[in-house]
DNA sequence: TAGTACGATACTAATTTAGTATCATTTACA
DNA sequence: TGTAAATGATACTAAATTAGTATCGTACTA
């Protein structure tokens, strides 16, 4: 049970690198050189992104992407939607329909409560969020 | 993103339906019969119950199962430990292994955070948790 | 000793996730 | 003006996970 999905962490990490370029146009070869990731699947991953709004997309020679908006914008939780559908954990024990048991069923409440917790903890992390992260650590690796 | 698996959702159908037949002896006929479930896989996933300890099983003619442990102490945990593995979300957006931001990873603290919450929402559900809402939930329907 | 039931285990099928390939279109610039 | 560099759309393949089946062996009861 993962919570994110390959592509969910592809997205994050190109959108990072992205980010953090200040506004240059970054083309899917220099990501997946400088990231380590297949080339093609970056490609997929970039053009969905941009299909979404996130990032737009410059074509031909000296084209490429830049983020679409800014980074405290771009939040986790859109990722997630993006690339593996919205946070659903409900599994009904008896029957995933009209299960009689739904206005009552102790299960189904807990994961509910899960489900809250999953969105509130994950509801304010953006890109920014992120990057902040990376600037902290790596204040704390030149000390 | 399923919480529970069909393996785990099946265990609990039959392990209920065994704990309210009082400690009569079942079979994976009848439980197949009885909650139209595939009786290979029930029967497969009976085998893991009895391997577990949650069951105990007779063999040969008028064998079957019952509860090895009362219904309090079987705990939905432990039926997705067994057929789902520890409940582990994480995923490091960097590497897997030796991430040198784990330390002071927002994400990772987040899903910490949400990896906590599930087993503190889950925790005090055993079978008898959910046998106590049917018969509530009988008893609604009989008023 | 026949028939019924579980034990162990290997196998197949379906679904989801991961990854690749191809052809079309746009753009820069020699 | 034509060629190389870039993305757009989309179809395809491969790997991993989950779901489900089959088979042979063993124990027990009547
Ligand atoms: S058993 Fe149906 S919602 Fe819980
Ligand atoms: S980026 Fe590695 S633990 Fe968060």
């Amino acid at each position: 049970m993962k919570l994110l999905t390959r592509n969910t962490d592809y997205a994050v990490r190109a959108l990072s690198y992205i980010a953090m370029e200040n506004g240059r146009t970054i083309t899917v070869a220099e990501l997946s050189e400088e990231l380590k990731i297949s080339w093609s699947f970056l490609r997929k991953i970039l053009q969905i992104l941009s299909r979404e709004g996130l990032v737009f997309s410059i074509k031909g020679k000296g084209g490429g992407f830049r983020l679409a908006q800014p980074a405290n914008r771009i939040f986790l939780l859109d990722l997630i939607r993006i690339f593996q559908g919205l946070i659903r954990l409900n599994a009904c024990i008896i029957n995933n329909t009209a299960c009689p048991n739904i206005r009552i069923c102790i299960l189904k409440k807990k994961i509910d409560i899960i489900e809250k917790s999953i969105i509130s903890e994950l509801h304010p992390v953006t890109l920014e969020t992120l990057l902040n992260q990376q600037n902290e650590l790596l204040h704390l690796q030149t000390i």
